[in-house]
DNA sequence: AACACCTATGACACCGGTGTCATTTTTCCT
DNA sequence: AGGAAAAATGACACCGGTGTCATAGGTGTT
């Protein structure tokens, strides 16, 4: 591959003279800069940036470590794939900066974070990012002070710079807007317990029914656990068993997600419940690809995923030119909107009839 | 940040065994050894690959230029997000290799293609990856012919080596698994009849009529355009309106993809037919959040996404390393299985009563 | 024409590593 | 102990650019 010297060589001109003709410094005669770039072009010429990068400091390289690549679709119906919005974020908030993004994957295994963040800090990136797949708590190893990092999705107990999702605003949110069409009892089948988005969630379907007044009632409350394809189904058709067979059922149900809606949608369709003409059904993420496609269209809220990660790219740009010198330990919240589709009837009603529900076994 | 000179001041020692140390030379006494580590360990020294990679002529990175991080998920329903499986498979392809992915996105816009091309070469790249959204064909910036580069998921006129789905196999694939559990009547909805797949399923779906002495039959193929949700709702429901007031209504439909198929269940069920007692539905791309959260869980024919990634990942490596000198122009064909699901009936029902499929408005 | 002054270009060292080859140190053998 | 062979280490140039500063070349003024 051809060089700086190459080109000098056969434009007659200092090496010196190339650089600027490539770094478009002014001060270079127009016949000179002409000569030069023909000479360019003959041979093909392109500037290594390894090479540059070692005396200017500046490799133009962001690291990005996730799992959200490697992500294992086929084995949980959890989450999925869209955590891969994140990463579209950043990239487009990158991109205008002129930094082009490295991005490695832990293949699901986080004890391979150490090795993948020395492999960024061999390449001398200017900035680090870390993508959850979920809202959580993680733990990173030590990184030199110097080292500009951000969490994304995900948080720790050292002062990182965080970017986190409004978990208990969103579900508040479209909480208080199903009320507003006058729901009052509001079933709410969450995801496993053990999730953060869970019990901020809750905090959040809570706030909204204090806001209305309305008594919270555990009962209309059922985490669903982990398990596998066929355990959530069951989970989920005991989970809405249970509720319909209140004496008085709820008239809307909140899912954790857009996944467990769906599978509502095929409980209550294979008792003949439908929706929403009989029950209300609201999710959580917008998966635009479920959510929308669905029949009827769900109504959700946006877990604002490609929001949080152009906040979090910006913001780490600004720590890398310095603009923020002391990042804000505190995590930094992002919103998304609700999302109100045709699964959620304006007013509700409740004629689910009771014989209906008495049919228990599944296909 | 400290280098290698800094680390042979405090070990007392020469840059060169520095560099040694760090590169596992076995030529240097325990007792050297331990005193090197002991000054990198104490300066935090990280080396740099940069340095290393100009004397060395090898970067460790591959580019990989894709519309897929950005795909705007939002605005279309076909095919969607699965496309990043590909980069998925690359990344774990290349990741036991040693090798770091640069990414960059086209941010649907091919023109910026070549810049992005341009950015790997100055980063020196070793390879390139190019994944397209869509099985395509695609024209690409002249590129220096050392240049390593791998088309994924697309082809192009220039002899450049390429990865393809196998969709002519996997169509016929399914329909022959269809027709040997006893579907003699198989509607086709198609994706739209500009791409490239389209056509090749349908040859896969008449090989597998003709294998099985059925005739092809025009009428049982309707192919869905592009269209906003309620244009597609509409156009699913027009083609299956025809299909199923045939004097013979198919006891089969095949769907483009997955998501047609997920609107042809809601179209069926506002028409109270039920799938697969009535009618038996198939769709294509094996998107597991979709395809597996169904209900009737829906029999699909994989796209072989990840697959393909790993293949091109590896066959890139093979040209890097110089065991594959001149590779084969033509594309190569990765295939996907039939996942066979609840939604085709083993044995075909054609019990559809026509009063059912006079009603003809939607709510 | 002589001088000052500004512009365009080049010489050279340096960034942080590594390859080559010479030199020093250690080991082993008689 | 002395010397040869082997092992360990270092000196130095080089990879492909850029920063610094010196110098050559051109212009304008009187």
């Amino acid at each position: 591959m051809a060089t700086i010297y190459d080109v000098a060589k056969l434009a007659g001109v200092s090496p010196k003279t190339v650089s600027r003709v490539i770094n478009e410094d002014p001060a270079v005669r127009k016949s000179t800069r002409e000569k030069v770039d023909a000479a360019v072009e003959q041979l093909g010429y392109v500037p290594s940036l390894a090479a540059r990068s070692i005396r200017s400091r500046r490799s133009g390289l962001i690291g990005l470590v996730t799992g959200a690549i490697s992500h294992d679709v086929t084995a949980q119906g959890q989450g999925g794939l869209p955590d891969l919005l994140i990463v579209q974020g950043i990239q487009s908030a990158l991109a205008m900066s002129g930094h082009t993004l490295l991005i490695a994957d832990t293949g699901g295994d986080l004890s391979r974070v150490p090795d993948l963040m020395r492999t960024f800090e061999e390449h001398r990136v200017e900035g680090m990012l870390f993508v959850a797949k979920h809202h959580s708590q993680i733990s990173l190893p030590a990184l030199r002070a110097s080292t500009k990092l951000m969490l994304v999705n995900c948080f720790s107990d050292e002062p990182i710079p965080a970017i986190l999702p409004d978990d208990e605003r969103g579900q508040y949110e479209l909480v208080d807007r199903m009320i507003k069409a006058g729901h009052r009892r509001i079933g709410f089948l969450t995801i496993p317990s053990g999730m953060e988005a869970q019990g901020l969630r809750l905090l959040g379907y809570q706030r909204a029914l204090a806001k209305h007044n309305i008594e919270f009632e555990p009962q209309l409350v059922h985490a669903l656990e982990l398990g596998d394809v066929a355990g959530q189904r069951q989970m989920t058709w005991n989970a809405l068993d249970n509720l319909l067979n209140l004496d008085q059922p709820p008239t809307a149900i909140c899912c954790g997600n857009d996944h467990i809606a769906v599978t509502v949608y095929g409980v209550l369709r294979s008792r003949g419940v439908t929706v929403p003409d009989q029950i209300s059904v609201a999710g959580y993420d917008n998966h635009h690809l479920v959510a929308e496609t669905m029949f009827p269209p769900l109504t959700t809220a946006e877990l604002p995923y490609r929001a949080m990660g152009a906040v979090a790219a910006k913001q780490l740009l600004a720590m890398i030119d310095g603009e923020i010198i002391d990042p804000n330990p505190e995590p930094q919240l992002v919103s998304g909107p609700v999302c109100w589709r045709e699964s959620v009837l304006k007013i509700p009603t409740n004629n689910i009839r009771k014989f209906q529900l008495k049919t228990r076994s599944e296909k």
